[in-house]
Order: C-alpha cells, then structure tokens, then sequence
DNA sequence: TTATGTATGTAATATCATAACAGGTCAAGA
DNA sequence: TCTTGACCTGTTATGATATTACATACATAA
C-alpha cells in the first residue's frame, strides 16, 4: 500500500502544491478549511494512500482533536465534497486527490497483490460512462470507477 | 429501490432464462450450484434489485438455511466469481446479473432521487478504463463502474 | 471405503458508518 | 456592540456491514 502512482515523484513538492490549491478552492467555494479538514488533508497528501476513516482518526486523537468517527468521516466528506479528496470503495478508505480543481473523473487502480493504488486520468472513461447512461435517459452526477488488477511490479514478479 | 431498468420488461422470463444459464455456466466452470447458492440467486432474481447481504440472510432463515452472516456472503461471493451476480460496493448490496455468461463489464446507474439501480452496458466504458490503465502499465482484472444521479423519472419530477 | 477437497453451520468478533444532541465559534446585520 | 443564525466540533450511543476460526457434513474419486 505505499506507491499511490506506480512511478516515483516529488512528494514535498505535490503535497505543498495541493495545499495551495485547496485553499484557493475552498475559498471559492465559500467554505471554510479548519484545523481539522486541514490536518486530515494534511495527513492523507503525508501518508499518500488509501486511508480508512478510523485511520485517519487515530492520527487525529494523536494530535488532540476528538476521538470519535464522526471527527474523521465529517472532515473526509467535506474533502470529497469540495473534491479535494476521493473515497475508494472498494477499500473502505479515502485517498486526497492528486489534481484538485481540474475537473477530472479519476480511475482507481487497485494492485490485487501489493495493495499500491494510483489515480489514473479518466476524462474518455467518463464520457464513456455518459454516453452509455444517456442511452438509457439517465443522467450522472457523480461516479465511481474502480479496476482491481496488477500493478507492472507485480506483473514482473509473476 | 424497484425498477433495476428504468423500464418494463418480462419478469418471469428473464428468471427462467437466466436460471437455465447459470446451471450451464456453473456446469462449464467445474463448480457446484448447490441449495443455497442456488436459492441465493433465485432471491436476487425474484426481488430484482440490490439487496443487503443481511436481506438475502433473512429470505435465506426463512427458509430453513443457516442464520450466520457467512452463510449469505459465501453464496453471494460465489455467485460474483462466478458472473452470475455484481456487488453494487455504494450501496453495501448485490444484485443479480441480468446476462449472466455474455463476457460484459456493466456499469451501474443508480438514482439518487428513488434509488433505482440499473446495468447498463458498458463495454466502451471498460474498453476506456483498459486504455487508461494500459498507460500505467496496469492491467485490469475486474472493474466496478457505478454511477450516481437522475434516472429518467426522477429527472421528470424534478 | 477411505482419503481428499469442498461446502455448510455456528459463535464470536472485527470493521465501518451514522444518528442525535450539546456546546462552541464565527461573521453579518440590527 | 450585541444579537442572531449558520455552521462546526465533540461526544454518546448505536447501527450496519463483514470476516475469522473452527467444527461438521457432504461429494467425489482413488
């Protein structure tokens, strides 16, 4: 569960980044970053994977802010509302987004060995996704698209 | 929570019909449609919509099965391996596949407003999130592709 | 028939998530 | 400045979802 991106980056550099952005974004939005929506933010661009909500948590008792789920699902959901975070389902965890602000439909790809996950740009695989949901008359707010497989490092040991 | 396609169509057919393919295709897989895989299945196929592993256990005591969680998840973790059944993973539930043996990799639309669920066809989709993947060096082994917004009623309501 | 793999039943527990309410903070307008 | 209302945080309690571990039973083939 360690390289989010299955090559290596300057994290110092995207974490700051990403910060940056946030505030610009939250901002724009009227809404307010605090201590809390901050830090978990913080924390998923320091730890970069996939975290559970009661991980999240743990970090935050740590660092003196309350103790209980709510603390930590309230900050994840801000995150994901305001798109500065993405909550993977298939693991029941969250993952702050990598390109916050550009609109963006990412693709989670989940290595079934080495538990790696990385966000991959899937503007096509999303206007796939409408045009099929338009056949039918539906309209999409909102996806999830999440491919379980083999990261290349995993492929090369097999 | 009621029509899986945001249309009408022969029930009772579509049952039969997909029972008799998953018979073969369980035959063909060297794998055993035993009673409570089998009644699973039926359950699906009968409400026709995503249920709850805890609402399929329920139908599953009534009957006479045992009355332990793993009861409902094995059966219901055979039928996904097997192809005969999806896991919608927004809403903790499983539904039943609608073209069970057709190599496909639905996509789910589900309403927001009604909760309606639909598979909508979506070898495009997965061909995108292939294409997306390949330029990762990842290779894609299953997908969940689910879509939240307005089926067509709902949008009319609105 | 016996050995082997597989399926089922059950108990216990782990993990994930939310409802409901109390108290605190902040900023805008009277 | 004071009040008001919206929003945020903390906490208790509980609900919902899922798995581990182990015992028993069944099917199949050597």
């Amino acid at each position: 569960m360690h390289t989010p991106a299955f090559h290596n980056h300057d994290h110092a550099h995207c974490t700051g980044d990403v910060m940056a952005r946030a505030e610009a974004i939250t901002r724009a939005n009227g809404a307010r970053l605090t201590p809390v929506r901050r830090r978990v933010l913080e924390i998923l661009l320091e730890e970069h994977r996939a975290m559970g909500a009661y991980d999240v948590l743990q970090r935050l008792v740590a660092e003196g802010f309350g103790n209980q789920p709510p603390v930590a699902y309230r900050a994840l959901e801000f995150l994901v509302d305001q798109g500065l975070a993405h909550r993977v389902r298939r693991l029941n965890a969250f993952t702050a987004c990598m390109t916050p602000g550009e609109s963006h439909a990412p693709a989670f790809l989940i290595c079934r060995q080495c538990n790696a996950v990385a966000e991959a740009p899937a503007e096509p695989v999303r206007a796939a996704l409408e045009a099929a949901a338009a056949d039918l008359g539906f309209v999409v707010e909102r996806a999830n698209l999440e491919a379980l497989g083999l990261c290349p490092k995993c492929q090369a040991q097999a």
